[in-house]
DNA sequence: AACCAAGTTTGCGCGCCGACAAACAGACGC
DNA sequence: GCGTCTGTTTGTCGGCGCGCAAACTTGGTT
């Protein structure tokens, strides 16, 4: 009997199509740890010695360049594995994982992945379809990034969030982790002054409403309609 | 025996690992067929019905956002698989491949691939990996688009290619394709008059030596000094 | 040889948005 | 309560590089 219970994985897409037995098979080579908010699960340039599936709470990935800057490469959701540079034969971690609010993470030793994938077929298919969706993701992103203005590209990034992190409340859909504007900036290829400047701009229409880390979408259409590059005047 | 050797593809990456009788196996199912210069093989939002290997030439992957601008994705080149919607679970293509120059590729409908990675792991395992590689560079991309200035990502760029598809010649590495500003500025997400001043500036400099649709770097170390940001002044 | 189309060069002006600066506002600890 | 720290707002300025336009060059075609 695993001191872990096979409903925690369950869930993920990372182990569907696998039966019960699997799924406790691989439930017993995990660890199971604590990331507290601001913590970090590795980061960039350690070696990759551990792959892992988040249970609980919100991690941030980022990724810096030789010179210093910054960028936000994406925020790990619930049932999301993260931190899997071995299945795309990388010795070091590309990014750093930390935490946006406390979080619950499995973990699995690298040497394991070779013998899953060989035992379980299924989980070849469903990381490639993982890493596939977050191919087509980067290269949306650079799309976006290529021709679409910052007002763009900032209210395509909160529409993204709320998607994906967004709980509906008394009056629209707020993103349920702290968020900073140099977050967003980050996320955006643009400066925190820019993100705020524009959020103010757009709370003064009512389409969101923002405070400290935290925003919430109140009109999605509107928002939408700026992603899309509809002119207000 | 079949009607293609199995040394077209031995060399491929996506099929390394695999046997003889599993490279026969593959090839009986594949059809070669050729693409002139300017043609395509597929485009974007057709349903995506095969899978490619590319044997010669090379190919441009583009894609276009709703607004209707452009972007170069990727180069495709020799044992490169390309059109692998089906292994990310694309039911069309999200780009359209055109033939740079006269190329040769093989083919297999998509049907195929479930069974193929079934009977040969290592095949999963490759096609991981390659896509791996990309999800690496495309992140590399966004943090360059994020952070570098234009004169950096085009220099970038024209090292990634020299790199990629580069040849030796009397002076200096020759990029054997034709590629032209407006490629090279989809790619950097920029524009081609910008392109065409930076080039100008360069030959002037020494640094590369341009003409119609070609291009030569003569100093590479200079313009990997660029690309790090290093001011010239 | 003459023509044509596609690719390239170059000039000019403006606008977006980044850089810098400084004040402001919550959150937290004591 | 007070102080501090982190995150946010807002103003001003300037420059990079895009948009537009027009001339030029080169390779291919008939």
């Amino acid at each position: 009997m695993p001191h872990l219970d096979r409903s925690l994985i369950a869930e993920a897409p990372a182990f569907s199509g696998l039966d019960g037995a699997a799924l406790d098979d691989i439930l017993a080579h995990a660890q199971s740890f604590r990331i507290p908010k601001g913590e970090v699960a590795f980061r960039q340039g350690e070696p990759a010695e551990k792959f892992f599936l988040l249970l609980h709470g919100r991690l941030r990935v980022t990724r810096l360049n030789p010179q210093g800057q910054q960028m936000v490469v994406r925020f790990v959701n619930p049932d999301d594995m993260f931190g899997v540079a071995m299945a795309i034969q990388c010795d070091i971690y590309p990014g750093t994982a930390t935490a946006a609010v406390d979080s619950l993470a499995l973990s699995w030793p690298n040497s394991l992945w070779a013998g899953m994938i060989a035992r379980y077929p299924a989980l070849a298919v469903n990381a490639m379809r993982a890493l596939g969706a977050r191919l087509q993701d980067s290269q949306q992103r650079i799309l976006d990034l290529s021709t679409q203005k910052v007002e763009q590209r900032i209210a395509g990034a909160v529409l993204q969030l709320a998607h994906q992190a967004g709980r509906p409340s008394e009056e629209g859909v707020k993103i349920d982790f702290p968020l900073s504007r140099q977050d967003l900036a980050e996320m955006t290829a643009s400066t925190l002054h820019t993100v705020s400047r524009t959020l103010s701009a757009w709370e003064a229409f009512g389409l969101v409403e923002c405070g400290r880390q935290r925003l919430t979408v109140r009109n999605e259409e509107g928002l939408q309609a700026i992603a899309k590059g509809v002119e207000s005047e």
